[in-house]
DNA sequence: CCTCGGCCCTAGACCGTTCTAGGGCTAGAC
DNA sequence: GTCTAGCCCTAGAACGGTCTAGGGCCGAGG
């Protein structure tokens, strides 16, 4: 390979433009300050030599980063697309994001959450999105103590941190709800124990059948898909329910494996839906009907809060709710049918 | 929220110490030239000031920035999978990348893979590992006219980038080999077309058939679960194969649904072996039997590559091709038997 | 006693930007 | 004709580290 040459630094635009380093540096953010013939000067001289502006050194001179910390745990594809809409929001400046950088930490099996928050302070991020995150609370407020936090799709009380997530009390309502509407009247829940979340879909699970009139019929699940298989036996019984709402995606999967291992047809004689709208969900062996969080709504809250609280960090912490909605699939149906 | 401290210098630690600036940069970097009693003050002051070098000033002021770039798809959760591995590389250092950083630019629908690449440029990282590029030839050939490139799980010939995949050729043969060994003898393969890697599936699905002199049958499918979906016709005819091994799990998966629904008992009727062990080969609902590639021996030789390379530019490119393996599962069995 | 080499340590340059302070120029107001 | 305001532009400091060159000190060797 050939010798790769020195990096063009800002001082051969100047040079090559005739001007002063500082007004290539005008010129290049687009502020104010230069005269339209030096600007063209400036922009042909960065052109013509391939100029990229060094981030290191601009980042270390500018008086604000404006970037933006992201955590997220590389095993949990769900938040590769969280991840993907935070991009979008930043991109298109629809939150209030626009200009500002995002600066990924992973965490993963050897990598702890602690390590990644650390990597992000060490990088002078202004504000940081966790996605998921797992950290205990005291580790957690003081991380909030250094840098405004935003905790995405996790509920956190009590902290100085803002909190965008789904509202997962409505999600298991409208799950419910599209199970009555098919005629069910005999719904079971399989539910998620302690895991985040899983209080507020029992909540909502309860009142839509409250509703109806009809009484709850809770099982005890969790958020693996062997949690789900292991219900099975459980649910499958002689006069048992016709329609199970699982926690989520993966127990539901599970129950479904085992419902089918087991003879059962889904939906005819068993509907089943999941929570989350998860990849394992949209494969079409699966065509789990699920309720589906809305990642770009939640990642647009979510730079909005990171942002607006960078710019004025006395702005107390917020909780927003993001709605989401249901996509039947074909594992529901009227009882006893056979399609959706 | 309280007004956040101005962030801890090396200038505050060395005041604290009684050192100057250098030597604590001395004792913080671990290097030689301090003696033992300044060492001890030097951390100690660290300790309570919890100090943490700048990243930006500590890279813009050293000679070697020891940064490896990583490009992937967050839409893709196997490569999320490779990247995690390559986390495990450089931490353990087994790979020589001991004491290497790793920066993330992820791709996305809203994010080319050439803004990634400027990104990761712009950030001067001595190499970069792409992993599954999608750019052009003349692009990637540009990038590494200015940068050691390591291309992770994609064959790329003639260009002076070095090469880490997975020998799809020896998969291919291997799962072909697992449907012989169950005593198929009307063995199909869906094929890939002009996808990466799917002329070498279909070299080893020849090889090993040709081997067991037994005729091939190749049938047009590709990378997608509708890909698979469409060829069901074609393969679950009287008198049709028994085995199918598909070009990837989501062409399998696609093949899968369309069997069950046509009424076809998987593997009863007919086996299917998918290729790449993806999250939804695992799934209890899927349990599909297919061929796992080995990301952390990809990620260990992708790190050993980028580091040696960054370490001297004069080392040519070379290709390093890593051995799959089988995972056998429910959707493979000998010809009429229920289960695998 | 003087010199030399090695170990510690520090001052100050340097990395490549941004930003501040201020200078020169022009045009308009008085 | 001066004053002032405003626009362009630049010199140089600043950011927070690393790295280079060199100084002080001490012990060993001549």
């Amino acid at each position: 390979m050939s010798e790769r040459s020195r990096p063009v630094t800002i001082a051969d635009v100047a040079a090559l433009a005739g001007v002063s380093r500082a007004l290539v540096s005008i010129v290049l953010r687009g502020v104010p300050g230069a005269s339209p013939a030096n600007r063209e000067k400036v922009l042909r001289a960065a052109a013509e030599l391939d100029y990229h502006p060094d981030q290191r050194a601009r980042l270390l001179g500018a008086a604000r980063s404006r970037t933006l910390g992201v955590v997220h745990d590389l095993r949990r594809a769900y938040q590769g697309e969280v991840v993907e809409a935070l991009y979008a929001s930043v991109l298109d400046g629809a939150a209030g994001g626009d200009g500002w950088r995002l600066v990924l930490e992973p965490t993963g099996s050897r990598r702890p959450e602690a390590v990644a928050l650390q990597a992000l302070l060490d990088q002078r991020c202004e504000a940081v999105v966790l996605v998921g995150p797992t950290s205990a609370k005291a580790q957690l407020a003081s991380l909030a103590a250094r840098v405004p936090v935003v905790v995405l799709t996790r509920a956190v009380r009590g902290l100085d941190v803002d909190v965008v997530r789904t509202d997962d009390e409505a999600g298991a309502r409208l799950a419910t709800e599209h199970l009555l509407a098919l005629g069910h009247t005999r719904i079971a829940h399989l539910h998620g124990g302690r895991a985040p979340g899983a209080a507020e879909r029992r909540a909502g699970y309860g009142a839509a059948l409250r509703r109806a009139g009809l009484a709850p019929e809770l099982v005890a699940g969790g958020p693996t898909e062997s949690d789900g298989e292991s219900a099975a036996p459980r649910l499958l019984r002689p006069g048992g329910p016709t329609a199970v709402l699982a926690f989520n995606d993966a127990c539901a999967v599970g129950l479904l494996a085992a419902a089918r291992a087991g003879g059962a047809a889904v939906p005819r004689d068993l509907s089943i839906v999941g929570f989350d709208d998860s990849a394992a969900a949209a494969l079409s062996a699966v065509a789990l009907t699920t309720v589906g969080q809305d990642a770009a709504a939640l990642a647009a809250h979510a730079v909005r809060r990171a942002v607006a609280r960078a710019e004025d960090p006395r702005l107390p912490a917020s909780e927003t709710v993001v709605p989401p909605h249901l996509v039947a699939r074909r594992t529901s149906a009227a009882p006893g049918a056979s399609a959706g």
